[in-house]
DNA sequence: CTGAAAGCGCTTACAG
DNA sequence: CTGAAAGCGCTTACAG
């Protein structure tokens, strides 16, 4: 029952394996009394058509390539989660590709290629423009429509699903300073890539503009390191005010900080991005940026279908709609 | 460069396109001279194999399925972790199958089948004895190698990578009885299924054993939900310890709870499972039992590599350790 | 050690 | 509307 072939069908139905192959393809090429003894003979034989073959048959695998970092972040696991509901809707399969640090990117790309895919979405939002740049044109190489989710990038040629992260950093920042808040910490990551810069330059403007001294502290994204980082920096600095790059960093400070007799948000306020579940959790409840992850991999998803399609599509580069969240941990 | 095929190859090295197969393939089967000659040639070309015509000519795609259902669920991610870190190095590829609630989880095997994958890693821990059943069928039937992660099963003939998590129900139950807690609650969830089943088991066990009364509430997984009825619960109940089946559940029970005027953990001990973030991030810390999740997917993955390769494999049900991480929501 | 040929299970012009 | 045939890019007995 699982191993019928077309010839199978074909041959049970009484027509050639082209008609079936129509059937399932171009059903209406078919007269309609033909079509139906055909499904019927496939429904009772279980047939379902060897992708591998119709891969290979038609140069299409209906197979998008995810390329992605750390699956372990929540926000990384809920566009995936997007992508997937889109994917399903569009009968397109996904196979998952995790870049590991250890790894050349643009090799993997190679390897991806190789997979036959017929687009790719690249979720990895830690990239520069120099590497975005050399991804897209591995891509456009190899003539394989690509979408990146959750990634800045200026070129206009490149497909990118984002909020406007520029937006957002200025916008939290602006909360602070509303609320009379004067040393307002950034803390951002170590590492250096187009969404964290955009934050920072979003922390920035709101900063220069109410006259207010920019104060970048770079961590690292584990939160063992970080205790030891945040703790040593309480020792050194007066402040009132901090906004985490992500949720995680955010909440963390804010424990330590607790942990150190700082009142939140009486004496300090603190803020995140992505609204993740930590938001919901920790205490007090940590005010942030909601970034619809979700969507956005469902978006990228949708735009990589008409890509893929060849229709022509008026806008490549989304941006979606963030807001702020306003919790416990502000005022 | 990207559309190099084998005959490309073949051509530009002065050999027959099955000699560049074998020098992929079998390269022990091919003169060094000729060897060496043909990788140049592949090198220069930057010639990658067509996987797709590969699987079909081999009848092996060297992929994998990957069934989840929420993947939104931090444990299922880092699952996804270990079954990427594993699948990488044996050089497997991952097709990734999402299932909804409202699918029929023995169709889309069937959908899974068709793809051609090599074999299967199921990831759904919400199973129960039946459905483990049918799935099995289903895979015996089509003679494709399978593994269940994070899935507890009694049938001797279902490949499982998990730990047990009736001990571990029993100890964590066990250590809030050792402190002298009377009232312990088990916070589980609505549905039912083997995995929860089984720390109700341990629970259960350790109370009785005790001679104390079990009480299990059942609630959604819902966070928001969880909030309405917990509300309830603490206006109606005596307690002085609670377990949660998930940490998500244990840290929103403890938030609320705390809310109520209870002090953890002087007159409320609160537990969970998983030992996730979230564990670490609550404040208090949370009391957790670690289940080594990354782990049970890197198994699982070996198994199943063994299962494909048709070793005999020893043993096909394997136990994981877990232990207790104790932290500041119980003494 | 190497090549010619068949075949994997489909799709898709091309005829009719 | 339907069928015969070529072809997708490989692998793998089978000869030699």
């Amino acid at each position: 029952m699982s191993n019928a072939t077309i010839y199978d069908v074909a041959g049970a139905a009484g027509v050639s394996l082209a008609t079936v192959s129509r059937v399932l393809n171009n059903p209406e090429k078919v007269k309609e009394e033909t079509r139906l003894r055909v499904l019927k003979v496939i429904k009772e034989l279980g047939y379902r058509p060897n992708v591998i073959a119709r891969g290979l048959a038609s140069r299409k695998t209906t197979t998008v390539g995810v390329v992605i970092s750390d699956i372990t972040r929540a926000s990384v696991a809920e566009m995936l989660g997007g992508i997937s509901d889109i994917a399903q809707n569009y009968k397109y399969s996904i196979k998952l590709f995790a870049i590991r640090e250890d790894m050349d990117p643009i090799d993997t790309l190679y390897d991806i290629i190789a997979e036959q895919v017929d687009g790719v979405l690249y979720l990895n939002d830690e990239l520069n423009d120099r590497l975005v740049g050399e991804i897209k044109k591995t891509f456009k190489d190899n003539n394989i429509p690509f979408v990146f989710a959750n990634v800045v990038s200026n070129d206009p040629d490149v497909p990118t699903v984002s909020i406007d992260y520029e937006k957002a950093g200025y916008e939290i920042t602006k909360l602070l300073i509303n609320d009379h808040r004067e040393s307002i910490y950034l803390l951002s990551t170590a590492r250096k890539y187009s969404v964290n810069d955009e934050k920072e330059k979003g922390y920035v403007r709101a900063m220069n503009e109410a006259g207010l001294e920019p104060k970048i502290f770079r961590t690292s994204g584990d939160t063992n390191v970080n205790r030891h980082h945040f703790q040593a920096f309480f020792s050194d600095k007066k402040i009132d005010a901090a906004i985490g790059v992500r949720d995680s960093i955010a909440v963390s400070f804010m424990n330590i900080a607790m942990d150190a007799n700082h009142t939140v948000p009486e004496k300090l306020a603190v803020a995140g991005f992505q609204n993740t579940k930590y938001a919901l959790l920790s205490r007090p409840n940590l005010t942030s940026i909601d970034v619809p992850v979700y969507d956005i991999g469902a978006v990228a998803m949708r735009l990589l279908t008409k890509l893929m399609n060849e229709k022509d599509v008026d806008n490549i580069r989304i941006i979606l709609p963030h807001y702020i969240v306003k919790r416990q941990s502000t005022r």
